[in-house]
DNA sequence: TCACTAAGTCATCGAATGGTGACTTCGCAC
DNA sequence: GTGCGAAGTCACCATTCGATGACTTAGTGA
């Protein structure tokens, strides 16, 4: 991240958005200053406004989330709740600071669109999924009442670092997985996942 | 809060607390100055320093939480989880910008030993209480899935705001409750809660 | 080789930040 | 009333913040 570039702007721009990743996730958007993040890029920080306008700029280009990872509706409808435990618990996220970025984006949860993307996130990705699984009523409640859980296990995890949250593994979640999606969603679950 | 009070240090200090509460709740510890929260106090930024020493401990100050609300242990065990629900999810928390503290917390999870306390007492206040409950195996892991699901809930109704979380009522969850406190914690518990 | 353009640097701005110490004024005991 | 100590005010400091515009340098195509 520090070797000299050649005079090469997309990779400077790219330099820049990895860093500026994994500060706004660690640290929040206040705590985190352009001077630091171009100082991460081994970069001049004046680049930053040259390339993306500001610093809110910069933020929003480097947290919107690239769609890069496998589609998680992919796959045997039972397993779907395994599928995103696997996602927001287990993945590597070590490029976002160790946290999903949506959770690292609650640091960030005074700026009010952020408030706005990060609804957007939950309920597009977590929530309309979940809802079409529920068999019986109150569909749109029991689907937000699972992704809370997944919320909650994310951040217990990865912020709060709760021992045995911290140390456990899918394999010792799956039963309580399968077992709260089951009730939750009102038809058998399954715990584990075929893909990771 | 801003009618002018007489010279009163006491006064004066809970005034500067009151406002550093919502301040540091609302928008986090660096996005919060301490002149905004003297201004929103009606006192001069100076008396912060006199007062607390630094903006750090005021902020240390303001946001331990006062172990004010009646213990929520007290009372039928099989009815902890359904109490807990109500006080993360529907108790009044508007003096703290309307988030449960520890919810609130989370934005200024930056700071070190904010992550400290806020496990401390996600550990001490909601997974002791459920480990005791355990009826099986993984009492630990058990206790924290369920102290998760909570602190999911509060953050999906306060901070992102989710449709069907904001507008549900204690009586809404209960069924939910019920199932998920009694399937994690291996013995029948109750959705609702006798006291608020 | 040379000139032109794009990439990167430099000096600097004005505002806001946390923080300090000297000063003034209020309120109460006598 | 009058001191005196506490409560509150004022001027100010060093630093850092986001941001700007003029400048220099590197790479490339002809």
């Amino acid at each position: 991240m520090t070797e000299k570039r050649r005079r090469d702007k997309p990779a400077t721009k790219a330099a820049l958005l990895e860093s500026a990743r994994l500060r706004f996730a660690r640290d929040g958007y206040d705590a985190t200053s352009v001077r630091d993040v171009a100082r991460d890029a081994g970069v001049d920080p004046t680049l930053i406004f040259r390339y993306f306008g500001s610093k809110k700029q910069l933020f929003d280009e480097a947290t919107t989330t690239p769609a890069e990872e496998a589609d998680l509706l992919d796959g045997p409808p039972e397993e779907m709740v395994a599928r995103m435990v696997s996602s927001v618990v287990f993945h590597d996220w070590s490029r976002y600071g160790g946290e999903h970025p949506l959770v690292a984006m609650l640091r960030s949860s005074a700026l009010p669109d952020v408030r706005e993307r990060i609804r957007d996130e939950v309920c597009h990705e977590y929530v309309d999924a979940f809802e079409k699984l529920v068999d019986g009523p109150d569909a749109a409640l029991r689907a937000e009442l699972l992704s809370a859980w997944l919320v909650g296990m994310g951040i217990l995890r990865s912020v709060v670092r709760t021992p045995a949250m911290s140390d456990a593994q899918a394999t010792d979640l799956a039963p309580y997985v399968e077992a709260v999606a089951t009730s939750l969603l009102g038809r058998p679950m399954t715990g584990v996942a075929t893909t990771d």
